[in-house]
DNA sequence: AATGAATGAGATTTCATTCAT
DNA sequence: AATGAATGAAATCTCATTCAT
């Protein structure tokens, strides 16, 4: 999709210390308030500096370019989702089924929470990535963690190629419908009945209790 | 989202029939190469004038600004899939659950139809769109085809609230999931197992047989 | 002022037929319609060619640039000036300051005659013109004749460096107050106040009774 | 004449005093003399920058677009020009008639001064004007003084109908006469007669000794 | 470390002019 | 002769990035 070059994309000097790594939160929270409200085609690096109430030149001793600073929002994202998605299926007191359908919850953006809206400008920041890797082993993990659940519910090995198969079907409805969804200016309780009807019929479907 | 001003997006008054048609569809189909080339940040009227071959000038000639450039692609594109969807859903030798299973792979890009590409760049356009409805009346006609499937296969009335809803549900999860599917690189055999499991899915669900 | 390279700027091919000379006609009568309405920056030759109702190609088959045509304007109106003028101060009826007053009338734009308007965009066409000569001769006709009313009023000879000064302070002051209090928006009766008041008092300064 | 939209002609959030004042004072310069060098068809903004020594990046940073300069530039000239009549007027030297002259002198571009180069390039800068006024306050300021020494002059009320109008005549003649002989190429010496001719004119007509 | 003015490559857009039909 | 689509040089303007202070 988008040609490659070299261009390193990794925060610059690990922030050793603590003011570092605020300057680079608040960063980062100005970078996800100003492609909210502007889009991506506001999306420049003055413009977050400005909302972040620092100079340009600041920006740039955190972030070494703009697909840096996209790349980390982006991570930074991912990673609190699916952060959120582990611990509800850590969670010992839900059954299968209600797991799922609070982390449909999740991802439908019934949760009014920084990280959820980001789901609904996801699409404008990737324009801005050149590569897309960097969440994967946390989305691996998550992976694993959902096969875990689908093998104990239905009986079967977490290793076979039915489960692996349904297991990413799974994942795969719940985060892109969600997007979808979220995108939509519904009410709370529309978006509740959404995230209702597909993470039922996804356990209907997978045989989940 | 993005602002929208007073930026016109509509195509410029069409140069005497003949080779107007010819030249906008030029525009358009090198518009998606780029866009499918070189993604959205490759995206810019040099690169789209020069991939068709002709002057920026002739551009201009046929669309106002790059805006209305990209709302005719996805215009386009829209209407192009809806109008695809609709005779899947006038065919008389389908069933029901055909029926979903063809459109599905329609949405899930097996077809390796020109238009069909437009949904890996859907996201990418989505940027540059000020306006963003133009197909509704398509959408709105193809949702009251898919309600009037839904209400005969599970002997409902297609008026009714639960089919509105179920309606909304197969539509948004077929084209939000085949959009998110489209656009891995996948085999064609891997595609049809997704559009193939998702159809199903959603036809028991809905009870479609 | 502007560098004039060697830009052709006389009407192409003397038409010698009638219908030539309408289509010159047409086509000036448009540009001044279009610079009176959209100012210098919207004078363009697609814009003077729509306005005339014809094709851009058959405006260059008249003109052979945009400069061509105009100094055509200019000329044009310069000429019908001029014309006016001379014929006001050819009329038998009328004394020394009756002919000031009526030409001082001519050029505070009481007439709403086309070629009368002109002088308040006069500046603007200016701006495109690369040399301004042209109209020169009709001009020193018009100096030579106000010398000649001059010169009688006051009974000298009109050649004298007197004559010759004062005419010039006349046509000079008739011009750019003139065209001054032309461009401002006032009412007939303001105008005709204003042209009094500058005729009378040139003629109180110059002896002419 | 001119179509004004929304386009901003403030000169943008000047950067922090120091050298900010200087930049804006050096493409103030820079332009006016593309514009005296030039004429309205050579005055580009990346002629301007380049005139000036610096980016186009930097020019944009102080003027919002090129109408936002023409304005600046404009609206400086007026300025200097009616500070410097008032100084002229507060004089408590002269006498009416002197003043007249001297503002004549000045109208009439004796002085070599920067700014009254400016009054040969005003029409070139018209065209580029989308707002019209801003220097207003100085022009009725500098009005309210005229009719002063006018009606001190002649013994009347300044506020008398017949005395504004004699104001306005006034400074119309002045300006209007000025601007046109002063965009025409001659010697001091000539320029001199001219302002004198056409103030001791004005002071005639009104009773100005 | 922080600032933000300066940079300039590159993107968008216009418009005088040509030329095939 | 008339047309108007096509051209492309050139103008306007943006914004990621640097660097002197």
């Amino acid at each position: 999709m988008t040609s490659s070059r070299s261009i390193p994309t990794d925060p610059r000097k690990t922030p050793s210390q603590a003011r570092s790594r605020a300057m680079q939160a608040r960063l980062l929270e100005a970078a996800l308030r100003v492609l909210v409200d502007d889009g991506a085609l506001g999306f420049t690096t003055t413009r977050v500096a400005e909302e972040a109430g620092v100079s340009v030149g600041s920006l740039y001793q955190y972030f070494p370019n703009k697909y840096a600073l996209a790349t980390a929002l982006h991570a930074r994202a991912v990673e609190a989702g699916w952060r959120h998605v582990e611990s509800i299926l850590d969670d010992g007191e839900l059954s299968p089924r209600q797991k799922i359908r609070e982390i449909a919850n999740w991802f439908f953006a019934i949760e009014t929470d920084e990280a959820a809206q980001l789901g609904s400008v996801f699409d404008d920041l990737d324009v801005f990535l050149r590569d897309r890797h960097g969440a994967d082993e946390l989305e691996t993990a998550a992976a694993a963690r959902f096969a875990q659940l689908l093998a104990r519910a239905t009986n079967r090995r977490p290793s076979g190629h039915a489960v692996v198969f349904q297991t990413e079907l799974l994942m795969t409805v719940l985060e892109s419908v969600g997007k979808t969804v979220a995108s939509r200016t519904l009410t709370h309780e529309q978006q509740g009945r959404w995230a209702l009807a597909t993470a039922d019929m996804l356990c209907d479907h997978l045989g989940i209790a």
